[in-house]
DNA sequence: ATCCATTAGTCGGACGTCCTAGTATATAGC
DNA sequence: GCTATATACTAGGACGTCCGACTAATGGAT
């Protein structure tokens, strides 16, 4: 799940990935060096992202799978969608929505029903008690974690291009 | 733990990320859309290339966390270390380190022994085994991921640099 | 010399993710 | 109409991460 980093918050004397890319080099792997410390930073990036909203959200007993969960049925028409839906909004495993449905239906903030035509099919609606912690959570997670995020210049804008390169040639759309 | 992305390779219509991006400014949240748009992103990114470096390491019986815990022993001087300095090294929970060792003892790669002045401390040692496994994973782990990264252009070392300010700012070194 | 705060590591639990397998329903082929 | 395949979801398990609590050992303060 995840992390406050009350341990990863000590400063460390030197980087520790450019010390690996270092060792790369000098055993060798300098042609793969680049792209193991791209993939390492990326590591330790979505660690310490995930660390910041999980702890804006933990007042509202929320996680982020969770929550992302709530919002892809916020932002829907009808306020409902089918499991197989929302598993491909958020590009995680079926079984991953089945477990944050049933935690979010154990909070009352969703509920579970029967598609009318294919009875195969789980819908699920999010409920008023649902939305209004959607709307309340958000303004949280913007105003602690998503309107000064911790970059400089064009770094942001830069990195949301580059990686959305990186999504598309993953096939993501 | 991790992916293989068998259901998320799915191609969408569009970007869900971008998605987002429209709904937050539609709801009046645009001051933190960019910021909302980059740690989704990362959080995208992160899965995508968890599960190519997972399975590429599944042959041989590790994972991510393993194979960057036996690194760590392999560059050492000595090819031992603490515990403690472990977790300080790849960041994570002292709690993340002892399962991390357990499996890697239990498949014979490291060797727990006691510090001989300090007898609180751990410490850990690679086995001939597990030195020779670090290589040979590693060179699988370059060929199939790390050589020919996802990236077009300079995309890849913004990236690096991108994050290196990043985590420099998390006050990561 | 003794007591107490600190440090090192482990244990158990919560949570999210994936995978495999299984059930129920829908649809296509014959 | 009946059977075979495909689809939607759930159940159980593995794994990594974190947290809180616990044990053991160290070292400083008195």
């Amino acid at each position: 799940m995840v992390p406050m980093l009350h341990q990863a918050r000590q400063q460390l004397p030197y980087d520790p990935i450019e010390e690996a890319g270092r060792q790369w080099v000098s055993h060798g792997w300098g042609e793969a060096a680049n792209g193991m410390l791209a993939i390492t930073s990326l590591m330790r990036a979505h660690q310490i992202a995930l660390a910041e909203v999980e702890t804006a959200l933990r007042p509202f007993g929320l996680t982020f799978a969770r929550y992302e969960a709530l919002m892809v049925l916020f932002f829907s028409r009808r306020g409902s969608l089918p499991m197989g839906i929302i598993g491909s909004r958020l590009q995680v495993h079926q079984t991953s929505v089945t477990n944050a449905i049933d935690r979010l239906e154990s909070a009352g903030l969703v509920e579970r029903s029967v598609h009318p035509t294919d009875r195969r099919t789980t819908i699920v609606a999010i409920t008023e008690a649902g939305a209004r912690l959607a709307t309340t959570a958000t303004d949280a997670l913007n105003a602690q974690v998503f309107s000064d995020p911790p970059f400089q210049g064009d770094d942001l804008n830069e990195l949301v291009a580059i990686l959305r390169r990186l999504r598309q040639t993953a096939g993501d759309f």
